[in-house]
Formats: C-alpha cells, sequence, structure tokens
DNA sequence: TTAAACTTTCAAAAATAATTGAAACTTATT
DNA sequence: AATAAGTTTCAATTATTTTTGAAAGTTTAA
C-alpha cells in the first residue's frame, strides 16, 4: 500500500467510526486528516483533500476547535488561516473526556438524580424503579469519576505505573 | 413529580442520550423502558408505552438482544413472548464493552495496522503519518485492553478494592 | 475608504437513518 | 390440516441530519 491510500483508508475508516460514536462523519475526517498532517493545513486544502463545501469546512472546523482539540493557526506573511490538530494522544483523551462529562453526562445525572428521589410510595413496581436509577445514578456518578481520575493520572507517577500494569 | 412523569422523563432522556452515543432513539428508549420494569414486558406493551409500531419493536428488540442486554422470557400458560433488560450494570457495562470492542474497536485496530505500516520512504510528511498512525494503534489497543481488564476485575478482590480507591 | 481576500452563517437541498404497516412466516391449538 | 396467535421482514414512507452555496460579514492592505 502506498502512502496516499494508507491516508485515505485511515481518513475513511475515522470518519466511518466517528459516525458509529455519534460525531458527524465530516468533523471525524477532518480531525483525522489534521492528525496525520506534519504542518498546518489550509480551509482550502481540506475542501480539496475531502470534496467538500466551504460551508462544511467552516462549521466543522469550528464544532473541533469547541472541542478543542483542533487550534488555528497563522503563518507569517500568510493572510489565510490554517488548522493544526491536537497530536498528543493522552492530551486528545483529556479534552474529549472533560467535554463529554460537561455535556452530556453531568446534565444526565442531573436528570437521574431528579427522577430517582421520588415518593416511590409502596407500590412494588414504583420502589424498583427509585431503586434501579438510584442504582444508575451511583455507577454513572462513579464512572464518570473514575474517567476524570484517570485523566489526572497521566501527571502524577504512581497513575503513570498503573497505567503501565494496565497495558 | 409523580411516577408516570418521572419514568417518562428517565425514558426520554435515556433515548435522547442514546442518539449522541450512535445508538437509535428507540433502541435506547426500549432499553430504558426494561430496566426500571420490575417484570417482564410484552411487544404490545412496549409498542403503546412508546407509541411505535410493531415492526420498530421488533427490530430494534432484536437489536438489544444482539448486544446481550435484553432478554426473551416465557411466561406459562401465555403464548406470546415477553422481554427483560440485563440490570446487574457491572454486567450491563462488561457486555457493551466486549460488543464495541468486537464491532468497532477489533476491526479499527486492524486497519491501524495496515496503514501504519506501509513503507515510510524518506518525506518528512509519510513519516509523521507512519509515527502518528503508529501510536494511534498503541494507544487504541491500550485503551482496549484497559477497558477488558477492568471488566475482569469485577470477579476479583484487588479489582473490587482499587475500584473502591477510584471513587 | 475602497477593494480584495478570506470566513461565517443559514435557508434550502440532498443524503442518511429510522419507522411504518402489511404480507410472509412460525408456532401452537383444535 | 386448518386456523388462530403471534413475530419477522422489508419496500416504501417519513423524519432527521448533514451538506451546499451564495449572501453577509470581517479583516487586512493599498
Amino acid at each position: 500500500m502506498e502512502f496516499k491510500e494508507a491516508k485515505n483508508k485511515f481518513v475513511q475508516t475515522w470518519g466511518a467510526l466517528g459516525s458509529q460514536w455519534g460525531i458527524n462523519k465530516t468533523m471525524a475526517q477532518i480531525h483525522a486528516l489534521l492528525m496525520v498532517s506534519n504542518e498546518p493545513v489550509s480551509m482550502e486544502d481540506i475542501m480539496e483533500e475531502l470534496q467538500i463545501s466551504r460551508g462544511n469546512a467552516s462549521m466543522n472546523l469550528r464544532g473541533l476547535m469547541d472541542w478543542g482539540i483542533v487550534y488555528k493557526e497563522f503563518k507569517a506573511g500568510e493572510r489565510k488561516e490554517f488548522f493544526t490538530a491536537e497530536k498528543d494522544l493522552d492530551e486528545l483523551a483529556v479534552k474529549i473526556s472533560r467535554e463529554r462529562s460537561k455535556r452530556e453526562i453531568k446534565p444526565t445525572l442531573k436528570i437521574l438524580k431528579e427522577v430517582s428521589t421520588i415518593e416511590a410510595k409502596d407500590s412494588a413496581e414504583e420502589k424498583h424503579f427509585v431503586d434501579q436509577t438510584s442504582k444508575l445514578y451511583d455507577f454513572v456518578l462513579k464512572a464518570d469519576n473514575m474517567l476524570d481520575k484517570m485523566t489526572e493520572f497521566n501527571d502524577n507517577w504512581l497513575g503513570k505505573l498503573f497505567i503501565k500494569m494496565m497495558k
């Protein structure tokens, strides 16, 4: 397999994976493209490589920047903007976790708390509901904290050691 | 908030969360409904509660069973089928991890391996591509193994201890 | 201040994914 | 073996999401 083919395969695969995880295909593809580019890429080049419109490129780049995993760069003497992706994978994982926690997990926890604290009367049905949603609340909270701890882990030696154990 | 309202809120929320994670809304809603039901639910009841067609219910129940997180049950004397969800959350997490690994991570790893092992010639561009995709391969492999280990963890005391530490 | 270079926005169009419903199929009962 | 009770399948429809492209907006330079 030669370079161009491999690059294309990678971009396509990453895009397809994105769809399965609720990230739109183009956004994932742009991210993939930037990840494997050794230097900043202009919007023109992205449009050209992925065969997408200017509007599409613009909106998805904005989305990626909102996630904090793609940055604008300015090249001396050049008027137009260039883009680069966060290439440190640990850092990437941290940013994605933090953002998903903020956007999705925290709001879900709030609602789980609400519904799990209703008056359960005496019916088995209602009791089970309260019991199950409480467990779910605890579980999601635990998982969320765990991710948080793991991301902090990257900064301390004990964490690094533990992560090594996991391999 | 009273029971019916809370239940509905929970089902809706779980459905919306599903969409964001690449699971279709109805599938997530059916799962939510079964999770908080203290006894098996018939297809009729699911259709009625979620206001969906028979075909829709059937296909999504099949999907949930393929994930191994919903089971068919037979009630003595009853002709029709009933359904229940896996209610043990640790077990649920294990099943989802295993299945996503099998369906999505493993195939992705295969492709990452392929594209990261091309001949890199001498250009900086190609070198960077190989370097970055190799790192990605290692990272995804590590994460995949980690999930695996964690799911096994539930069975041993060291793991339980560690998980306690994480809270 | 004007014009050129470039980016963003958003309504409309296109593409994709989910849903319906009725026919085909399966299984149990008489 | 015929019928009834229930389930699955899938082509057609509907709903949702993504993409386009042109107008509006911004920034820089002359």
